[in-house]
DNA sequence: CGGCTTCCATACGCATAAGTATGGTAACTC
DNA sequence: GAGTTACCATACTTATGCGTATGGAAGCCG
């Protein structure tokens, strides 16, 4: 005898391909691309893996998918704050700033940084890295900065970055109080910007 | 009919648990924590894991041997580099360049932090951070800065390293020829030491 | 309502890896 | 040289995870 569970209860909708490239992208921020299992994440969803391999030919194909899905966002998302400031002594301020905000963005980027050892990620953290220390070295620049310096300083300033955002992550336990990563980030951009 | 081989072909010298913790090491540094399993690393070292589980409880007992090792190891090549140069400005500056050289102990140091997910690689590198963090402090004080921005320009320079490690480690298809490495060297001595 | 497509469950095969049990062989000891 | 110990191989058991094969149920379409 098995009476058909309510549906507002069972949340019985079926699930397209894009529900499990957001699902992916959970995994990966929680805890990082190796980590990404198909059976573990059907458990997730409340499905079997009958259903992943119906949307996706293997594992590789969903993460294919969803790192094309996160670069689109990511260069949505930073061309938009970009154009929010035109002063460039602003803009790499504000730049900075954001590095407190938006945690969860953030979160991803670190995990995907920890696995350019995967095939996928490799290029794909690499592009967006150049991307991002161009748009730096760009900024240095208008500050009056030569190529040759605004290319270092904006190296310097974005892996910084990096190394501040696997620490933060990481050892949260020995965080910095609020006041206190807003002094270091003060501190980062009198240091970095001229 | 089986003929003995010879033992200098065969090498057949058995193994000791140092023998087993160096080659953990190794395996960390190619390919990281998470990679390191008993199986692969006794075919590595041309024995089968019965060896290995007679000299160690587990797979965890053995990451635990080899990262205690490791932090021993770092501890007395930290203290012998350190005392080498006795003017501060000096010191830094040579710790700076020692980023280029001694390829071998950084590769180690970047896939342990990559892999402080791990619960026994989390505090052990955590602790050297904040020895490596206050190295540094102390160095940017007796410069004359005030406690307080010592301690933030130490955190800055020391995430900017674990940031080029990580970089330089993974990306190594743009990985910068020696002329620009040593000019960015050079450029992060001059705009983050006093 | 019968049929077709879409989505999913179940059940399999295969591979890797942790850990255990047990027996074998070298090497040292007396 | 007989016995003990130290080191290692072989052969399990269990668990996880990838990928496939197949059948079943829901939803649309005529």
């Amino acid at each position: 005898m098995h009476f058909r569970v309510s549906k507002a209860l069972a949340e019985r909708t079926r699930l397209s391909a894009d529900d499990w490239e957001v699902a992916a992208l959970e995994v990966i921020a929680e805890q990082g691309v190796t980590a990404l299992a198909v059976e573990p994440l059907a458990k997730r969803l409340g499905v079997t893996k009958g259903s992943f391999y119906w949307h996706f030919s293997s594992r590789e194909a969903l993460i294919q998918a969803t790192l094309e899905r996160w670069e689109e966002n990511d260069l949505a998302t930073f061309e938009r704050t970009l154009n929010l400031v035109k002063e460039p002594r602003d803009k790499l301020r504000a730049l900075f700033r954001r590095t407190r905000e938006e945690v969860h963005s953030h979160v991803i980027f670190c995990a995907l940084f920890k696995a350019a050892d995967h095939p996928l990620v490799g290029p794909l953290m690499q592009r967006v890295s150049e991307r991002r220390i161009a748009f730096l070295k760009d900024g240095f620049e208008r500050l009056g900065m030569s190529p040759r310096d605004a290319l270092n300083r904006a190296r310097l300033t974005y892996l910084s970055y990096v190394g501040f955002l696997q620490y933060y992550q990481q050892f949260k336990s020995a965080r910095m109080s609020i006041e206190e990563l807003d002094a270091y980030v003060e501190h980062v951009i009198e240091s970095l910007i001229p």
